[in-house]
DNA sequence: CATGAATGAGTTTTCATTCAT
DNA sequence: GATGAATGAAAACTCATTCAT
C-alpha cells in the first residue's frame, strides 16, 4: 500500500518474470504436451531457477490452468452476438461471428492444440472448465436457437441436440483446421460451416 | 502345430488370461486415464504378477493400442451403408445407421471415452490411427454426399467441409452421450442429428 | 542297473539333450558375455523349453562353471611336461608346450575369452577355480625352476616372483592372442616366449 | 561466472558431495564388483537419496567409468621414464620405476582390483579405454627396447612379443599382489620383476 | 521327462516439489 | 525474492527360477 517507486518497480518485474516462465510454458507446453512437458525444461526455457517457478505457480498443473483460462477467455471474447435489428442479414453476421472464432483458433494454434488434444481428461478442474465453456457456448446456441424460433426463422427442433451439434461442427473444424499445414480461408471456412448448419445438406429446391 | 488337447486347452488358458489383462486394463484405463493407469494398477485388477503383463503385451501403451484397435475395428463394423434402391426411405435408413454407431459407442462407454479423452497425442501411432478412422469415415460421407448429389438429393456444397461438419456432429453427440448419465434413446438422438445435418436449423417454409 | 535297450536309449538322448544345451550356452556366452547371456537365449538357441534347462543344470552360473570345468580341463590336459632325458633340447621342448597350450587356448577361442573377460570376479566358486588352475600352473613351473636350479641350468632367483612372471607372460600373451583377428603362428608366438622368458632382454653378449 | 563467496561455497559443497557418491560407489563397487553393484547401495552407503546420484552421475556405468579415469590417470602419472645419462644405473631406475608403478597399484587395491575383475569385456568405452592404457605401456617399453638396441644393451628380439611380455609380467604380478593380504615389499617385488625380464631365468655363467 | 506360463523380487531411472542458503 | 541441490515416491521393465500340466 505504500506505491513508492521501490516497490512499483518490485512489482513491475514481479510480473515481468510471471510472464517470462508463463510464456516458457507456453513454448514448452505445444512443443511437448503437458505430460510430455516437464519443469525442468520451462524454467530452462525461461531462464529462472527451479525454484522461482514454484514461486508464482503452485505447479505444473496451476500453470498450464492459467494458460488454458487465458486461452478460454480470448475465446470468449471473440464470441459476439448477432444482432437481429442490424442492417447486415443475419446469416452474414453468423459467417462473421464464426470466421472470428476461428482466427482466435488460428492465432493459438500451439495452445489450442494442446487444449484440444490433452485438456480433456487431465483432471477434475480442467474438464469442467472446459465442460462450463462448451455449456456456454452452448446455451449462446440455443438461446439463438430459440429466438430464431420465436421470430419464424427457425424450425421447430430439438434445441438441445441441435446447440450440440452445431458445437460438434465448430469443435471439429477447428480442430481439423489446427493440423493443416496451410492456413486456412477462415471467411470461405466460416461460410460453409454456417451453410451447412442452416441449411443442412438437402436440396430444398426439390421440395414441393 | 500338433493341435492336441494338451494344447488347445493350453491355447484357450493363455487366450483367457490374455483376456483377463486386457479386460483388468479396460477398467483401469477408464477410471484413471492412460496417464494416470499405471502397469501396477492394472497387474493388481488382474490379479496376476508384474511379470505376467509383460509376457503378454509389450508395454503400457501396446495394450492400450490393442484396446484401441478393438474399438475401432467394432466402430467399423457398425458402420453400415445406405441402400438407394431399398424401400425404407433414405432418412429412415441413415437414423439407423447412426443409431447403430450410437449402440456401439454407449456399449463401449468406458472406452470410447478414454479414446475421445486421452488417444488423441499420444503418440504418431495412435495418432494416425484415430486419423485414419476419422478420415474414412469422412471420405464414406463425402461418397454419401456425391451419390447424393448426382441423384439431385444434396444441393451444392462443398462437400469437403459438409463431411467434416457430419463427423463433427457425430464425434461430439457422441462423446456427449457418454458423459451423460441415463442412457439416451439412440434412436430419438439418431433421428435428431439426421434432421440437422439434413435440414439444419433453418425453417424451410419460410422460404418463397 | 538295469541296462535294457530302453533305458540306454534313454540315457543317450538324456546325454545329447544335456550337450545340445551345453553347445548353446557356449555360443551364447561367448557371443553376449555372461552377464549379458540370459537363460532365454541359451534355451532358444538349443531349441529346449525352458523347464528343460533347469533339469539338466541347477542354474546359469552352474552352466557356466561346467563349461569353465571343460575349458581348464582342456587346457591341464595340454601342459606337457619336460623330460630332461629326452634328445631334444629343453629350449625347443618348451617351445613345443608352450605352443601347444597356445592352440587349445585359440582352438576355444570365444570361451576362454570370456574366461578372461568376465569370469574372474563373477563368484567364489569360479574365482577359486581360477586362481586353482593358475596356482597350479605356476607350481608346475616353480618345480620346473627348481629342477633347472639344481642341474645349473637356472639361475639362481626368487622362484616364486619368476613363476609368477612366467604364467603372467603366458596369460597375457594368450589374451592378447585371442582379441587379434588373424590367427598367430603359435610356434614363432612360443618361441619368441620362450626366449623371453629364458634370457630377458639383456644381451648377454656384452657381459664380460 | 561471478566467483563471490556463495557460489563458491555452493561449488565446494557440491564437489563434496559428489566425492561423497564417488567414495562409496568405490567401497560397494570393490566389495560387490561392478555387477553385483546397485545404485541403490551406493545412494545407501553414500547416505544421500536416490535422485542425487543421478544429479552427478547419468548412470552406473558412467561413476565406474570416472573411477576408472581417475586410477589410469594415476597409474600413467606413476609411468616415470628411464635416464641413460644420469649416474644411477639403469637397472636399479627400473626397479625404481616399477616400484613406483606397483605402489600406485597397491595404494588403489580396491578398484585396481576391480578394474583387473571386471573392467574389460564390460563395454566398448571401457575395453578401449584399458586397451589404449595398455598400448600405451606397450608402446613406452617397445621404444624403451628399441634404445636399448640402438645402445647394444638388448638383444636381437622381437619387440612386439617381448613388450608384450613385459606388460604380461608388469599386470598378472600387479594382480597377484592385489590378492595376497600382507603388503609385499614393493621394492624387492620390483626388483625381481626387473631381473626376470632382464635376465630371463636361465644362468647365464654356463654359456660359453 | 518336457513344457512354458507364471512369478515377483529387484533394477534403473525420472521428475515434481521442497527448503536451506 | 531467487536459487538450485536434494529429495524420494513411483514408474516401467527384466529375468532367473518354479511348478502345474
Amino acid at each position: 500500500m505504500s506505491p513508492d517507486g521501490r516497490s512499483l518497480r518490485a512489482q513491475a518485474q514481479r510480473a515481468q518474470r510471471r510472464n517470462q516462465v508463463l510464456a516458457a510454458a507456453l513454448r514448452v507446453f505445444s512443443e511437448r504436451g503437458f505430460h510430455g512437458a516437464s519443469v525442468s525444461q520451462i524454467v530452462e526455457t525461461a531462464g529462472v531457477a527451479r525454484g522461482t517457478f514454484y514461486q508464482y505457480f503452485a505447479n505444473k498443473k496451476a500453470i498450464f490452468l492459467e494458460l488454458l483460462d487465458n486461452l478460454l477467455a480470448e475465446l470468449r471474447g471473440s464470441v459476439q452476438g448477432v444482432d437481429p435489428t442490424a442492417n447486415t442479414p443475419i446469416p452474414e453476421q453468423l459467417v462473421a461471428a464464426i470466421a472470428r472464432i476461428f482466427a482466435v483458433v488460428l492465432a493459438n494454434r500451439s495452445l489450442t492444440q494442446i487444449v484440444f488434444r490433452e485438456a480433456v481428461g487431465l483432471d477434475a478442474d480442467v474438464d469442467a472448465k472446459l465442460r462450463l465453456f462448451d455449456e456456454g457456448l452452448a446455451q449462446y446456441i440455443r438461446a439463438a436457437l430459440a429466438l430464431g424460433q420465436r421470430t419464424g426463422l427457425v424450425r421447430e427442433l430439438d434445441r438441445e441436440v441441435a446447440a450440440t451439434c452445431v458445437v460438434g461442427t465448430l469443435r471439429y473444424i477447428a480442430q481439423r483446421s489446427l493440423v493443416e499445414d496451410e492456413h486456412p480461408d477462415v471467411h470461405q471456412l466460416a461460410s460453409e460451416v454456417v451453410a451447412f448448419n442452416l441449411r443442412g445438406v438437402l436440396n430444398e429446391k426439390k421440395r414441393g
